[in-house]
Order: structure tokens, then sequence, then C-alpha cells
DNA sequence: ATTAATTTTCATTATTTATTGAAACTTCAA
DNA sequence: TTGAAGTTTCAATAAATAATGAAAATTAAT
């Protein structure tokens, strides 16, 4: 396999699991090249690239730049904006994980404490529905907890040893 | 709140998520409907509660038996066929783990393994392409590892403890 | 065997989501 | 200022995804 084609298939592949995971295709696409692309590149470069047009790599990349996966750079001496993404994948996971945190987790257990509020008490049924929605939610936390404990795992040498020994 | 109004709005934003996580919107509506379900439930129970058609509700239980978080129920003397989902979240959650890491971590690293086969060395960047796609498949170990204890730490109230330290 | 009840399939249709491209806007150099 | 280069917006359109419903298949009682 040529780089080229090694290239074209990590991209592709790259816009598949995105959609498997709820990402725009494109979205998953355009930061695959640049997580494979060594130099910043422009807007037309992603363009001709990913055969797209130009007002869907404008929204992408800005998509993108909201969740903290891709940065405008300045090139000295050109007016074109250049744009790259931080290489470092463990960096990458941990800012996902931090967004889609604040994106999903944080409203789903405001979702839930509104469902405990549930009063007609006298209802049958009202008690196995408590059940279902408390156990979400203390699942919901765990999961928080334990994402945090990955996020500094990153910058925590510690925590990743003693993760390691579980495995 | 009445129970009837916060279970609808369980289902809702159940399925709302759901879309999020790149589920199907109404499997994951039939999901919530059969988990707030004191009792087994039928096709047509589902068809009236969530207004949709049959052979909807018929392609989504099936795919969330294949997923392994709905079952079909024999009722005596019925000709029905019932259907619950285990109301017990951690396995729920270690559940749908399980098959997402099936599904898509597998294949991501056979994905990436092919990848690691570029044969052009003489091409400039190939160095740092194999660089990204190395680190990649290095996380997806990673957390392919993670995962397991995680699913482990179900059954084993000490790995959670000790995860429970750190948060 | 016949038939009524139930489940499944899948071509068609509807809905949702993503993309285009041209106009509006911004920026900056002359 | 003016205008050329570049960026952004968003209504219109295309593409992808999901839902319908009726016909076919299956099941089980008579």
């Amino acid at each position: 396999m040529t780089l080229t084609e090694a290239k074209q298939q990590f991209i592709n592949s790259w816009g598949a699991f995105g959609t498997q995971w709820g990402i725009n295709r494109t979205m998953a696409q355009i930061h695959a090249l640049l997580l494979i692309s060594t130099e910043p590149i422009t807007q037309d470069h992603i363009m001709e690239q990913l055969s797209i047009s130009r007002g869907n790599v404008n929204m992408n990349i800005r998509d993108l730049i909201g969740w903290g996966l891709v940065d405008r750079v300045l090139v000295q001496g050109e007016r074109k904006e250049y744009f790259t993404a931080d290489k470092d994948i463990w960096k990458v996971a941990t800012q996902i994980i931090k967004e889609r945190k604040k994106r999903e987790l944080d409203p789903m257990l405001k979702l839930l404490s509104t469902l405990e509020k549930v009063d007609d008490k006298k209802e049958k049924g009202v008690k196995e529905f408590l059940q279902v929605v408390g156990d979400i939610k203390k699942l919901s936390k765990h999961a928080d907890g334990l994402l945090d404990v990955l996020i500094k795992a990153e910058e925590n040498k510690f925590i990743g040893a003693v993760l390691k020994i579980f495995k």
C-alpha cells in the first residue's frame, strides 16, 4: 500500500467511525486529514482533498474549533487562514471526553434530577420508576467521576500505572 | 409532575440522547419504554405508546435483542410475544460496552494494523503518518483494556473500590 | 388441511441531516 | 475610500436515514 492510499483509507474509515458515534462524517474526515497533515493547511486545500464545498469546510472547521480539536494558525506573510490539529492522541481523546461530558452528561444529570420530582406517590409504579431513574443517575455520576480520573491520568503517571495493574 | 408526564419525558430524552450517540431514536425510545415497564409488554403496546408502525417496532426490537438488551418472554396461555429489558443499569452499561467493543474497537484495530503496512518508505511523511497511526493503535488498546477492567468491575467490588480512590 | 392470529420483510414514502453555492460580510492593502 | 482577497451565512437542494404498511411468511389452534 502506498502512503497516498493509506492516507485516503484512514480518512474514509475515520469518517465512517465518526458516524457510528453521532459525529458528522465530513467533520471526522476533516479532523483525520488534519491529523495526518504535517503542515498547517487551508480551507482550499481541504476542499480539494475531500472534494467538498467551501461552505461545508467552513462550517465543520468552526465546529472542530468549538470542540477544541483544531486551531487557526497565522502563517507569516500569508493572507489566508491555516489550520492544524493537535497530534497528541491522548490530548485529543481527553478533549473529546471533556466536551462530551459537558455537552451530554451534565444535561443528563439535570434531566434525571427533574424526573425524581414525580409527586403523585399514590400512583402505582412510582417506586419502580424512581428506582430506574435513581440507578441511572448513580451510574452517570460514577461515569462522570471515572472520566475525570481518565482525564487526570493523562497528566498523572501514577494513576496511569495503577490502572494498568488491573488489565 | 405526574408519573405519566415523567415517563413520557424519560422516553423522549432517552431517544434524544441516543441520537447523539449514533443510535436510532426509536430504538432508544423502545428501550426506554421497556426499562420503565414493570411488566413485559407486546409489540402492539409499544406501537400504541410511541405511536409508531408495526414494522418499525418489529425491526427495532430485533435490533435490541441483537444488542442483548431485550429479551422475548413467553407468557403462559398467550399467543402473542412479550418483551422485557434488564432493569440492572450496570448490566445494561456493560452489555453496551461489550457490544460496541466487538462491533467497533476490533475493526478499528484491524484497520490500523493494515495501515501500518505502508511500504513506500521512500515517500516523505511516512514516518509522521506511522506515528499517528501507531499512537491511535496504542490508545485503542489502552481503551480496550480499560473497558475490560470496567466490565470486570461490575462483578468485582475490589476493583470498584480502588477506582473510587482516585475520584 | 384449513384458517385465523401473529410476525417478518421490504419497496415505497417521509423525515432528518448534510451539502452546496451564491450573496453578504469582513479584512486589509494600496 | 475603494476594491480585491478571503470568510461566513443560510436558503435551497441533495443525500442519507428511518418509518410505513401491505403482502408474504410463519405459527398454532381447530
